[in-house]
DNA sequence: TGAGAAGTCACCCGATTAATCACAAAAAGG
DNA sequence: CCTTTTTGTGATTAATCGGGTGACTTCTCA
């Protein structure tokens, strides 16, 4: 509906793909048009007539507008799918190139010591989200998951979930809501779920800033992942242990067993 | 095995992908270690040892690496496989913005007129083959292809010829070797195909530098399109016509006739 | 042929980023 | 407990890049 602001977030995105601000615009106003000329582009994107060629120049150049070299010479976007699809390519062309780069890269590894505890923080929705999975398809004996934001509920995580599920593995899931409690049960049909409120966070910190939860994993009683979503930027940020022996999962056990997790027997 | 060569060749793509010169160094330090702190990492990438700190909070803000809060505090990387895997969901999820904010501005289309000759360039290797792609695809008499090399016949382009032959499209591919026509052969069965040399480009211009032809595409004697392969910088560039009047589409019947396709009876 | 439009260049300036330095806080080690 | 080294933060400088503007040549068309 509101052509003005999706252009204005066209005109970001297209940047945060990589091009510049004069390629994002001429690009997005070229979109509008059929065909168009320096002049009606530049009146119409704000861009400086004389910067049009450059920018129109690199787009060609990468495969995003065609261009006529007539007098005046005309220019004109490729279709939207076109365009995302050559996006994509491109994309994928340079994380295959550096799959194969740093793969083949050898580890010197300085033996850095420090096998002790160790505790790791990362954030970032995606990088938060990959470490999940990869954690769950990791398990061997029991998963232990609350999710506190139905986003958090992807697909991917679904399959993961179903995967380990199939190799016997224990999936106790825990939601903060009957309605995410639903949506997991049809979703993951094996596993044992359960709703839990955040008392026991709300009543160690009630004074401070609400931060909400956002996933707490549990691998095994012996890996742990937790994640929180600030309110205002929805940055996710986690923090990550290893090791039965972990100052951080065995305060995650002692949770758990305070019925963080109602009515559940520790098998160990 | 070069693992200097390919730590360059990684910062490099790492760069394209968005990251600073010292975050791509960062991260690709930080994959040869298991862990480390800021004074190795800088020794090795040879980032200011106080600008690695900065450097290494945007990778973790990416989810590219972790970082244990201790004193000295240490880094990771995370896996190879997460990272791409992180990189690919950050893009995918920009490019379907990217469809979402565009897909909906509406298109001011000042009539441009000019409902004459036009003939557009285009260049760069995946936008004009997804062109390639999409005219075959809306073909629905006949394809004339010929392809210059054997890096252009994609699994996308077999996939769009098998599709649009199935729908009763004449399909006639030209090759430049034996063994490409083979390969077609093979990949889409119900072609035509046939070899062609470049005589009839070479004897127009002997004494320019020689530019390797790419494709040759005339989709239902009404659309051209024509790449070519400048062998140093490995750039494709490609013009691209309509319509039945079209000089350079005319100019291309013409090409046909003379012998271009051997004993190809125009059914018109 | 003359006026205006189209296209190319070269330049300026502000913002970003690479690079260095100064300094406070924190280990380490006698 | 004090000294020395290491670690982390912040400010500062230098160089690069990208946005913005104008001069100038070429082309088109009346």
């Amino acid at each position: 509906m509101d052509t003005n602001e999706n252009m204005e977030e066209a005109i970001e995105v297209l940047q945060q793909l990589g091009l510049k601000e004069y390629e994002a615009r001429c690009f997005v106003g070229l979109s509008r048009l059929h065909s168009g000329t320096a002049k009606k582009l530049s009146e119409m994107t704000e861009v400086p007539r004389t910067r049009v060629y450059d920018a129109v120049r690199v787009l060609e150049s990468q495969g995003l507008v065609e261009v006529q070299h007539s007098s005046p010479q005309e220019f004109r976007a490729v279709s939207l799918e076109e365009a995302t699809e050559t996006l994509r390519d491109q994309y994928e062309a340079r994380v295959e190139r550096l799959e194969n780069t740093l793969g083949s890269v050898d580890i010197v590894d300085e033996g850095d010591d420090t096998p002790i505890q160790q505790v790791w923080a990362l954030s970032g929705q995606s990088g938060i989200e990959n470490r999940t999975d990869q954690l769950i398809e990791e398990a061997t004996d029991e998963v232990v998951l609350v999710i506190g934001d139905e986003s958090l509920l992807t697909e991917d995580l679904v399959d993961s979930l179903n995967e380990v599920v199939s190799n016997g593995v224990t999936l106790i899931i825990g939601a903060l809501t009957e309605s995410l409690e639903d949506q997991i049960q049809t979703k993951v049909p094996d596993a044992t779920t359960f709703i839990t409120g955040l008392e026991w966070l709300r009543s160690e910190n009630a004074t401070e800033d609400e931060t909400a939860i956002g996933r707490l994993l549990l691998i095994d009683r012996s890996t742990i992942l937790v994640s929180s979503i600030t309110p205002g930027s929805k940055e996710e940020q986690a923090i990550f242990g290893e090791g039965f022996g972990n100052g951080l999962v065995v305060l995650a056990r002692r949770l758990m067993a305070q019925g963080l997790v109602p009515a559940h027997d520790p098998g160990q």
